[in-house]
Formats: C-alpha cells, sequence, structure tokens
DNA sequence: CTTGACATTATGTGCGTACATAATAAAAAT
DNA sequence: ATTTTTATTATGTACGCACATAATGTCAAG
C-alpha cells in the first residue's frame, strides 16, 4: 500500500490463483471473461490479460477463443532449470576446472546418432570425446557428435585449447533444442574417463540442437555419481 | 504477409534474435535503448518491449533499469518439460494403469526428510509407499511424506482407491516447488519394488512442494529402467 | 575527499482504444 | 436435413500515453 500502484499484474494474477487454489473456480470450471474479470478488480482488460497469459504459460488455466478461460484439468505443471556452459557450473561451486580432450576425429556415426540428428545419409561427422574435471576429480564425460557442415569453422578451432562445450555455446546459435534424461549403468569408456566401476549408476542427459532445420550437434553427458539437476516449479 | 498485422512482437523478437545470432550485437553488448528500437524497427515501444521481456526471461539478454539491455555473456538456456500425473503418463503411452498401496503409516521422518522439508521440530509425518504398474511392470516406485498438518483431509482419503500421486494433484494447490534428478544405484526395497537386481541403476527424481511457507509433500520417485525425463529448450 | 541532494535515463507497468483472429452460434441457402 | 454463410464473442495484440522504479551521474555542501 506504501506502493504507489494498487492493481499490479502480479496482484490480479495472485487473486486469480487464489480463486482457483481455494475452490471457487473448480478444474474444467469456466472462469468469467477478461473484460467481466476487469470490472471485478477495478483494472483493465489488459492487466487482466497479463495475468491470464502467464497463467496459461504455465499451465494452470486452458484458454480458447471465443470459447472462454477454464481452469486446467489436468494440472501438468511446468518445471524449468537453466543449463550453463561447464566451466560455470563448475567455478560456481568455487571449484577449479580443466577438461581433456580423449579424441576428435572426423567417422562415421552409428545408426541410432544418424536418426536422432535426422540425417539419413550423412556418412561423417565430427566425433569429439573429453572429460570435464572438478578440482582434479572427473565431474562429466562428454560424447559429442558435430554437424561440420552446418559449423565449418569449428574444423578451425583448436580444440586442445577451448572446450567444444564452450566454443559451441559462444559461437553458435541454436533455435531449438531437445533434452532427454535417464539413469543408465556405466560402460566401461564412461567409467573408465570417470574413475567408476563397470556397472555404477550414472546420470546421461542427451542434447540435440537444432538450427532452424538443421541438426548441429548431439551431445550426451555422463554425470558423475552424486550430481543433480535442479529444477523449480 | 498475407497477414492483416505487420509488427507483431514475435517479428520483431525474431529480428532482434537475428541481430544477436549473426553477431551484429556480441556478448556483452549493449543493445540501443527500447525507444530507439521503436524507430527502427518503425513499431511502438511497448511492442518492443514485450519482444525483450521474453529473451531476458529466457535468459538471452540481460536487463537493468538505467544501465540498459545488453546480450548475455554467459548464454544459460532455459529448459522445460512438463510433468503430469503418473496415471496420464501411463495412459498416454496407450498402456494399462494401476497401482499397489505398499504402506501407509504416520511415523517419525528421518533428519534428512525434516530438514529437506524445513520441519525441524515435527516428530510424525504420513509416510506412504506405492509402485505404479504401467501393463503389469513396475514402472514408478514412490516413497512419499506428507505433512497431515497442512492437509488434514489427507487421514480421510482411502488411498487404497485413489493414489497418492493423484489425489494431491488434484486437491492440493501449491505455491512452489522444488525437482531434483539424479542417478542412484536400486537399494533393496526399491530392488524388490521394481524387480530389479540391487546396485542396478535408477533414475531417481525428488519433487518438494510448498504451500506458502509451508511444505506439503516431499515425493521420491524411482523410475524403472529405460525411463527417460524429455525436456525443450 | 566524502557525503548527500538532485536530476537524468532506461526499463517496468497500467490504461484505454482499436482492430485481428479463432471458435462458436445463428441464420440462410441448398 | 444438410451445407454454407453470416453474425457474435472472447481472446490476442498493437499502439500511444502516463507514470513508477531503479540505477547512474552530477554537483554542491561538509
Amino acid at each position: 500500500m506504501a506502493n504507489g500502484r494498487s492493481h499490479t499484474w502480479q496482484s490480479i494474477q495472485a487473486r486469480i490463483r487464489h480463486n482457483i487454489t481455494d475452490g471457487t473456480w473448480s478444474p474444467g470450471q469456466l472462469i468469467p471473461a477478461e473484460t467481466e474479470l476487469a470490472v471485478q478488480f477495478g483494472c483493465a482488460r489488459s492487466t487482466v490479460n497479463r495475468a491470464l497469459r502467464e497463467l496459461a504459460l504455465t499451465g494452470v488455466i486452458d484458454r480458447k477463443r471465443k470459447a472462454g478461460t477454464r481452469v486446467a484439468m489436468q494440472r501438468a505443471r511446468k518445471v524449468t532449470a537453466e543449463i550453463a556452459v561447464i566451466r560455470s557450473q563448475v567455478e560456481a561451486k568455487g571449484r577449479a576446472y580443466r577438461f581433456t580432450l580423449l579424441a576428435n576425429k572426423t567417422e562415421a556415426p552409428p545408426a541410432v546418432v544418424r536418426e536422432a540428428m535426422k540425417l539419413a545419409r550423412v556418412k561423417q561427422l565430427l566425433h569429439v570425446r573429453s572429460v570435464h574435471y572438478a578440482d582434479d576429480a572427473p565431474y562429466i564425460y562428454e560424447d559429442r557428435w558435430i554437424n561440420a557442415r552446418v559449423i565449418p569453422d569449428i574444423k578451425t578451432v583448436d580444440l586442445q585449447r577451448h572446450s567444444v562445450n564452450e566454443w559451441l555455446v559462444e559461437n553458435i546459435p541454436f533455435t531449438r533444442g531437445e533434452f532427454v534424461v535417464e539413469a543408465v549403468a556405466a560402460n566401461r569408456s564412461v567409467a573408465s574417463a570417470l574413475g567408476l566401476k563397470p556397472r555404477d549408476a550414472v546420470l546421461k542427459s542427451r542434447r540435440i540442437t537444432w538450427l532452424e532445420a538443421q541438426s548441429v550437434t548431439l551431445v550426451s553427458l555422463y554425470y558423475a555419481p552424486g550430481h543433480q539437476l535442479c529444477f523449480e516449479i
């Protein structure tokens, strides 16, 4: 109230949220139209619209033109996480970062890679493998395939000095990406890279990034045990 | 162009994105102010504002009042995923869903649970364990602690009929949540519930949900091998 | 040199209007 | 009865203005 403004869109959103959480508007139910809410709350329709827009984005309500707005039946909440460059992740924990390049060669990708990257007829891809360390302890094993046709510059980069991870993030934009997380048993190469025993549980994330319709890179990261991915709802 | 509107905020956003991705504005660099961009693009400042707001949310740019807008140095992209009720996950795959209740009793929580839920002095919590099946194959092992003070109704629910997972999602709103994913080796109870061998790699997700300042529930889900969590960037 | 008052400026947001768009309902034509 | 056309309506968004807010710079008093 010390505030100069009374009807912030966030306060309107909070009141709408309350009406949902306290059962005034139950799941599946149609809620009043924007114009009516604007009257009820004593604010402009655009303010109501902004409040509702964000709720629709996070899946709290479903909106359709003419049909109106209703409380979501299936409360499928969205979770979000920030994916940072590995160096920053390590340094954010106050630990020293370094990496080693295990391999860097152009070779024929296996069928799974070709399929995932939607490059059925491509015979050669750049294949880079490296290990990232935090205070000399193995942190992440990185296995990456790169579509060098999309990024010709990559061949001129000294990957011993600059980690692929960082170089790509800083130099190559992408328009879209898929990100899959699963638990796998460490195979021999992962186990030796991270200093584990075979069969140890490892968190694997696989990411494919796209520049318009072309796949840029497919990277599998294997996290050392104890590593956690954190999200917010 | 057949479109009746020319300067959509999305087209403005696309042009700004291009200026960033093609190097016109490089990381760390200050970009023109909203008013100037509005002149350059021939649209209203509010349209530019909306375009930039979304870019700031996804971490492409950093904005500060008076200081201006600059291209993010550290391109920390946000990933998002939808977390649905387990029943829907299973049924979405065209498989039959059922669950069994393994245990449902009030007991003293271990220190880790008390700490995570910020309930230092609480002596008793409801502890529910169940297994979710897809076509009779174990799918998820659920280990849940519930703060019954926040949800008195929970004691009146027949958890044999309604899965806790579903009941909570449909009946208890929450304001905030944390979500952590990691790979763990199956211990005895997880292994027996999911029909695995001990030490098998299991994907574990731990979620804590909060209603205002109070923790509602802490749930650990152990996914059967092969299960993947998918995100979008 | 330091401190505090003040002006400056870029972003953040609210308002009201106008029009676009999609979905629906009603009416008309077949 | 069925299809097509037309009106209706709620959401989506562009615009211009006004003012709030936070960070920065300026300048004078101590």
